[in-house]
DNA sequence: ACAGTATTTATCCAACGGGTTAATTCTTGC
DNA sequence: GCAAGAATTAACCCGTTGGATAAATACTGT
């Protein structure tokens, strides 16, 4: 039960305060370290050293492990929820606007690819943590709503030869740009070539573009009939 | 350096041996763990608990914990890419052959969940292990092939109005099941409802259907047309 | 100035978890 | 039968890791 002597202080570096900062860049590279480890391989002390911080600085700013991992997944969420927003649907064309929805997904996740970890990460727990958070449940996606109305008016302007739930259409176009770019790195492997050239990236996104498309217009576009040879390149090394 | 002391046996009890079962079990055990926790989250006293092995078991049959999970890995790959071979399309009309291509695909992913998660675990690693595996790269699909040729027999027969890179029609498929069932968990706290019931699997499955055929064939089946109530169903509790 | 609080640092620790050592028992070829 | 090797068990080693404690320093209002 030795009590421990006063620590010596030797440096008297001045140190800033910056809680609002501190809190930032916590979450920062708390988002990077649960996307590139998942939850149980993310570690403390590697999220406090990348955010130039000390390890008792989580617990004081966020708390443990857990609250910080909801915290994370809710920012995530939150901020892809809020693009969703500004993207409005309403002026153009029924097409248009099925193509447009495509392309923001596409390249969100694209530019985002610590979000599809997180969502990964995530149902690996089964959604354990998004159940308990009420921050997640009260921001349901604009996106349904938004594609109801997109789909019903194609269909009485005569675009559209079909109604489909917007739900699963919606479901389907996040399938389509999710699963590719998740599983980028099985998939390059198994397939011996390199899916995320900014080539392979381009044909993908009319591949989906015009088989959404070609499915609810019934008209195929040119994009999709392109006859495309086998294309078999060199196994992908780099990730970028 | 001191030597500890020989260690007393007390309990003389009977052990039968058996190497195959041993194996087969912790390599089951392990599936189970892996898929379950992922990489970093599984345990090695879990796995060889699971298997009525002792840990001392896992590394004489398999190896050390990467050596065990990538054991894993290529044989849920052996397992789908067995299956996958016996799955003839030859014979089917060319849209026959995608729908139960699609059914195929679907059906084995609802009954090989750990598959999913296996395949996540690795794409979040970055197919790190996959990589060094030449197991599987040498177990190059014949799916591509098979669907190429149901494609060019479709559009020969007029079935199908264009052409696809089968690798791209391949991932769209994929993709449309696995993102749906992998993501099921967050899915539906998001959207307030259970997308596993029977219903919701059932209607999930003639939306794929009929998005590939008709985008494919140009006719719009009548299982996509179908307009649905929004079926706002309570939140899901239940992920059987 | 200065008391009180908010923020930050240095240090510690108990539990955990992968991996190892060494002893023991079963099996098989001769 | 019996020696050699294969399979299995128990014990334990040791770095890691999440989390905790206490002290120190910056900031704020008065």
């Amino acid at each position: 039960m030795a009590k421990r002597p006063p620590v010596k202080r030797k440096r008297t570096l001045k140190w800033q305060r910056d809680p609002e900062g501190m809190r930032l860049r916590i979450l920062e590279a708390a988002k990077q370290e649960f996307s590139a480890h998942g939850l149980a391989g993310a570690r403390i002390d590697r999220i406090a050293a990348k955010a130039g911080a000390n390890k008792r600085m989580l617990y004081y700013h966020v708390g443990n492990k857990e609250d910080l991992y909801l915290t994370v997944l809710e920012g995530a969420y939150e901020k892809i929820r809020g693009e969703e927003r500004q993207l409005d649907l309403e002026h153009l064309d029924p097409p248009e606007a099925i193509e447009r929805l495509i392309e923001f997904t596409w390249n969100y996740f694209l530019r985002n690819p610590e979000f599809l970890a997180l969502l990964n990460t995530e149902n690996l727990a089964r959604a354990k943590h998004l159940k308990r958070s009420t921050k997640v449940k009260s921001m349901h996606s604009p996106f349904v709503e938004m594609i109801r109305t997109v789909v019903t008016r194609g269909v009485e302007s005569g675009d559209f030869r079909v109604t489909v739930d917007p739900v699963q259409l919606y479901i389907s176009i996040a399938a389509l740009c999710f699963f590719y770019l998740s599983n980028s790195a099985t998939l390059s492997v198994i397939f011996g070539r390199d899916l995320l050239t900014k080539e392979a990236r381009d044909e993908r996104l009319a591949h989906m573009v015009s088989l959404v498309l070609a499915a609810l217009t019934g008209k195929s576009t040119a994009l999709f009939d392109k006859p495309k040879a086998p294309s078999l390149r060199a196994p992908a090394h780099h990730t970028a």
